[in-house]
DNA sequence: AACAGCGTTCCATTATTTAGAACAAAGGAA
DNA sequence: TTCCTTTGTTCTAAATAATGGAACGCTGTT
C-alpha cells in the first residue's frame, strides 16, 4: 500500500472539508503527521494545483471540483442505474423499469428494464411512450415538476381506467402526497391488471432525470407485499442517485 | 517531491478524463509505467474509494464530486444564485452560467448553469475552463481585478477568432468601459458563433466573488435584444449580490 | 487444446520518504 | 521599538516504503 499517497489524499480530503486554509502546523497534529511531512505534501498537491498557499496558510483550488464534474458529466443514468436495478429485480422479483418524463407530451419514456423471473409479468418494451399521469413512473417525476408546469396541465386527463386520476385537481393532490412520501404508487390506472410503485432518481445537480419503477400484476399486489418493495425501491433509486453525485438528501 | 503521489494522482486524472474504464495494462503503457506499479496505485486509490474496479478494469467514482461539491458548495454564491438564476432564464430563455476567476490561469471557470429551453443554444459543461479574455464573464470580472494583477497580463493573449481582443492594452481599454458600464459583452471573441454579457457579483464584503452570464448564439445576438436583456442580467446580479450581503453600489 | 493477453502477486534492490533539529520570517506583547 | 513566541520552510542521516521484472492464475480466443 503506497502510504504516501494514502496520506496526500488525507491532507487533501481534511483540507477539503475545512472551511477555512489551514496551516502546515495545524494540519500536521490534527492529522498525526509530522510538520515536515505534511509540507512536502503539500508542495507536491500544489505543483499539481490541487492546493494553493494564501497567506501562510493552504487551501484547495476549484481542480478537484472540476475534476468531479468532469465525472459526474459523463455518467449515464441507464448505465449507472443497471447494475442496481439487477440487484432490485433479484431482491423483489418483479419487474423493474427506468422511465424519463417528456413533459411536452405529458409521457413517460421506458429507458431501460431488468425483467423479473415471475411467469406472469409486466412487458415493457424499451422506448414505450406512457401517459404520465396513470403510471408510478410518470407520477413521481411529475411530482417534481414546477408548480407552474403542473398548473399548465389540461383539466382533464386520459381516462384509461375506472381508477384513472383523469381530473387535475385530483391528480394535483395525490401529487403532492407523493411528494411528501417520496414514492409513487399505482394500481390499475392504466391497464386494470397492472400496478406499481416508483421514486424519482436524481442527477448531481440534483435534479430530477428518471424515475425507477416496479410494476406488478395486481394478482400480486398486495398492501403487504407493497410495503416491503417499497423501502428498496427507495433505496435502490437513492442509491442510483448517490452514483450519479447527486447531493445527499 | 513525493513522487508516488504526483503518480497516484496522474492514474487518477488520466482515469477521470477516460470516458470508458481502463485496464492497468493501458494505463500503464500510456503513462510510462510499470504494470505492477499501476496496479499498486490503483490498490491504494481503491481503498480510499476513489476509484472502483469494474469488469477487469478501472473507472474513478463520484468521490471525486464529492470532494469537490463541499468545495464549491462553501462558496454560497451556488446556493444564493440558483433560483435567481432559474428566473433570469424564465425572463429571457438563454442560457445563464456563474464562473468564477482563476487568475493563476487567467481562465474562467463555469460553477452553475441554467439551460434556455431554445433548441439552439450554447451549450456549457459546468467545471468546463475558458479563456478570460475572451468570454464576457471572464471580462467582467477581470474588469475588477487591481490594476497591478492586470499589468502582469502577457502582451499578447490567445487568439481565437477574428473578434479576439489579444492585445493587452486593447484588453485594458475594453476592461475600462467595462468597468464603468457595469457589464461586458461578447460577440464571437472566443468562439465565432457564441456571444453574450456578463455582470459581476460580489460578496458581502463587497469583494467581486463570480460573474453572472448570458450565452447566446449569434444569430440572435441583436443589440436591441441585448439592450432588453441587460438590464435584467445586471439586476439578477445585484440580486445576487444582496443576498451575498454586498453593500449596494 | 494451445495460446495470448490480462490482472495480480512476490521479493530483493534501491531510491524515496521520514522525523527531528535548525533556520527564517511573521505577529504579538511589553 | 524590541523581544519572544509561533509559524512556515529547509536540511540531513536513518530507515522505510516504492519499484519493476519475473512468475502466477485466469479468461477468452484461435
Amino acid at each position: 500500500m503506497d502510504t504516501t499517497v494514502v496520506k496526500a489524499l488525507t491532507v487533501l480530503e481534511a483540507l477539503a472539508a475545512s472551511r477555512t486554509p489551514l496551516g502546515v502546523t495545524e494540519l500536521a497534529t490534527r492529522l498525526g503527521l509530522s510538520k515536515s511531512n505534511v509540507h512536502r505534501l503539500l508542495q507536491t498537491l500544489a505543483s499539481r494545483g490541487y492546493v494553493a498557499p494564501v497567506e501562510h496558510r493552504y487551501t484547495v483550488t476549484t481542480k478537484l471540483w472540476e475534476l468531479g464534474a468532469q465525472i459526474v458529466s459523463r455518467l449515464d443514468v441507464a448505465q449507472v442505474a443497471t447494475p442496481v436495478m439487477q440487484r432490485l429485480v433479484a431482491e423483489v422479483d418483479e419487474t423493474a423499469h427506468l422511465s424519463i418524463l417528456d413533459m411536452t407530451a405529458c409521457e413517460v419514456v421506458s429507458i431501460h428494464n431488468v425483467e423479473s423471473t415471475q411467469p406472469v409479468r409486466a412487458y415493457s418494451r424499451i422506448g414505450q411512450r406512457t401517459p404520465a399521469h396513470c403510471v408510478a413512473t410518470g407520477k413521481a417525476l411529475l411530482s417534481v415538476q414546477p408548480p407552474e408546469a403542473l398548473r399548465a396541465l389540461p383539466e382533464e386527463l386520459p381516462r384509461f381506467t375506472p381508477h384513472t386520476l383523469w381530473q387535475r385537481d385530483a391528480l394535483l393532490a395525490a401529487l403532492e402526497k407523493i411528494r411528501a412520501d417520496g414514492y409513487s404508487t399505482n394500481v390499475g390506472e392504466w391497464r386494470e391488471q397492472v400496478g406499481g410503485a416508483a421514486a424519482v432518481v436524481r442527477d448531481h445537480g440534483g435534479r430530477p432525470v428518471a424515475a425507477l419503477g416496479l410494476t406488478v400484476p395486481v394478482e400480486r399486489l398486495e398492501p403487504e407485499v407493497m410495503s416491503r418493495y417499497i423501502p428498496r425501491l427507495i433505496a435502490a433509486a437513492s442509491e442510483i442517485s448517490r452514483l450519479l453525485g447527486a447531493p445527499s438528501r
